[in-house]
DNA sequence: GTGAAAGCGCTAACAG
DNA sequence: CTGTTAGCGCTTTCAC
């Protein structure tokens, strides 16, 4: 009894015909709008259950302005992080209907902006969003969100200034635990390496570094712009390694970067923690099978997911939830593992 | 000079009335289509840019039955390599001006089915496939095919007598290499925990590992299914070596499962290579900053997401490029690394 | 070379 | 309750 696997084109005009009743007629009874006969609608829906009928959704975009897509805007896939978060959007999203038009932006502004106005253009219900850049693209957000109306969340990010919905990480908190931890640690040498400047990550855990200049030996040349990048991650450990006089740890910005500095380490034969420690934003499956178990402070990106699909889903129904806008800000964890040394 | 960044609603109409010309003058004169004096043809684009116009994808869907849509369909997007090949297939789409549905399948027939539907019913232009099942799905695999003359490309993996274009690796001779690596060093007892039973490489994997049911030790207690899933993996790899007769050598078919064997092996406090040698499908960044390395034969996603791309690239310029399947198997890349022992 | 008209599949007034 | 009509934005005959 297995169900036609081949739905060959057919319209509602198709059924129609079947039961020789107009197009909208049919229409209305499909759609569970009022003014159909219990008896013909019943009619109705077992034809078109039979012949397999599924609406064009190009036809009812075209119409209802209503497309059933949600663009998703990420950096990467690679290393987890979004890549988690995206799956996590899908699922909470899958089952209502809406699909995934995926938009990896690579942190390049331009590409942004490209894919939001192509999803404009595509009439996408709703927009998911961990911007390329803390400022650029503010005012083509605002567009989108005041002019055309499609509700956008940012998440892990956000634009400054642009009023919509978000749910980030206490990236603050992040910081001052890493450096509250280093410093009971016996540590005041201390690098960081950080994300790509513009990322608003980056921006926010850089100026919480720099507020600690007075607790810590601050030295301009411990800290250096992996660009969230492994390959520029283990260039700036490896220079900041080299230098005369060296940091006892160093925090690094992200996964990606902590990749390229254990490379570094390696390459350089410096034992971790004696020769130096190490402590990081984001966790992973494989920091804590590194040999030493990497310390650092996470985010759970299931649930940042799950909590901007919520966001939206919840836009998406209540078109005029109005001006309250839902602002979340997550706590991070602490992972104490292994990656740094007491000093004396 | 900034481009006007709220391209508000401009249809051809618009165009049209601005320049008292109708509609399918326009549209012929925005299409290159022949039938319009030079002139004419350079005002109305003039005024389109102008104007911002771009064209309604839903209208164009509708009518012209393309969308500029690609369906991609994967297990996951965790772990790098599906993550990968999705990143690059995105790249080598995207300037032509091809956007991708993204539909994670997770390993699920029944939910790789729904979305072949929907991607039918959405019109997309083509599919990108990994498929969940070596068997599930093939009629609608073919229905898609031949009926509705959509596009599909497997890669990474495929259905078993659907005929159309892919691109895999050579899982065999990924097999023969790692177990002829191992039987080299000395080793005899040998298990293998493979990926999730259906999918195309693991079948193959498996069938492979068989057919050296007789240069080696063969237990049925060291094959298991580690269900392509980190935890199972562990738990597999827990029950062997708990068993009364524990192999010398593992095979790990996927990177995910490798976290997990590893893991369990730290539990244990086991000792790679020397209390268990480990090898393993797939590469990943942090296989080689592992202790020991991981020795792996890898394959390259980027490559596997760029040919697939190309592929249905052709396919979709040359509609009628018929009969001819382009069926690539890409070599796999041996990595010799520190996680296996010299066994006397 | 240009315009008018039909229609893709659907929804939503407006009439009966 | 049901059918007719119009139209979303675009492409494509078919006339002129």
């Amino acid at each position: 009894m297995e169900r036609r696997v081949t739905l060959k084109k057919v319209s509602l005009k198709a059924i129609a015909q079947q039961l020789n009743v107009s197009v909208s007629t049919v229409s209305r009874a499909l759609n569970g709008k009022p003014g159909v006969s219990k008896r013909l609608r019943e009619q109705i829906i077992k034809v078109a259950n039979d012949l397999g009928y599924t609406p064009d959704p190009l036809a009812v975009g075209l119409k209802r302005g209503t497309t059933k897509l949600i663009g998703i805007l990420v950096p990467e896939l690679k290393g987890d992080f979004f890549a988690t978060i995206v799956e996590s959007v899908e699922r909470a999203l899958y089952h209502l209907g809406y699909r995934l038009l995926l938009c990896p932006t690579e942190d390049d502004p331009k590409k942004e902006e490209d894919h939001l106005k192509i999803l404009v253009n595509q009439r996408v219900d709703g927009i998911l969003s961990a911007p390329a850049n803390f400022r650029s693209n503010k005012s083509l957000y605002e567009a989108i969100i005041n002019e055309h109306k499609i509700p956008v969340v940012f998440f892990d990010r956000l634009v400054e200034g642009v009023e919509t919905d978000y749910v980030i990480s206490d990236n603050e908190e992040g910081m001052r635990i890493l450096l509250e931890y280093l410093i009971s640690k016996g540590h005041r040498k201390i690098g960081f390496i950080h994300p790509l400047r513009g990322i608003y990550t980056s921006e926010i855990r850089l100026k919480t570094f720099l507020e600690y200049k007075d607790k810590i030996v601050f030295q301009e040349e411990w800290i250096k712009d992996g660009k969230s990048s492994e390959e520029d991650a283990k260039e700036a450990f490896t220079t900041i390694m080299r230098s005369k006089e060296k940091p006892t740890a160093i925090i690094v910005g992200s996964y990606h970067m902590t990749l390229g500095c254990l490379r570094a380490a390696k390459e350089m034969m410096l034992k971790i923690p004696e020769d130096i420690s190490i402590v990081s934003f984001d966790d992973a499956p494989w920091n804590e099978i590194f040999e030493p178990p990497i310390t650092c402070v996470s985010q759970d990106p299931r649930e940042i997911g799950l909590i901007a699909s919520t966001i939206l889903l919840s836009r998406l129904k209540n078109k005029k939830m109005g001006e309250s806008r839902i602002q979340t800000v997550l706590k991070v964890k602490f992972l104490e593992r292994l990656s740094v040394a007491f000093i004396k």
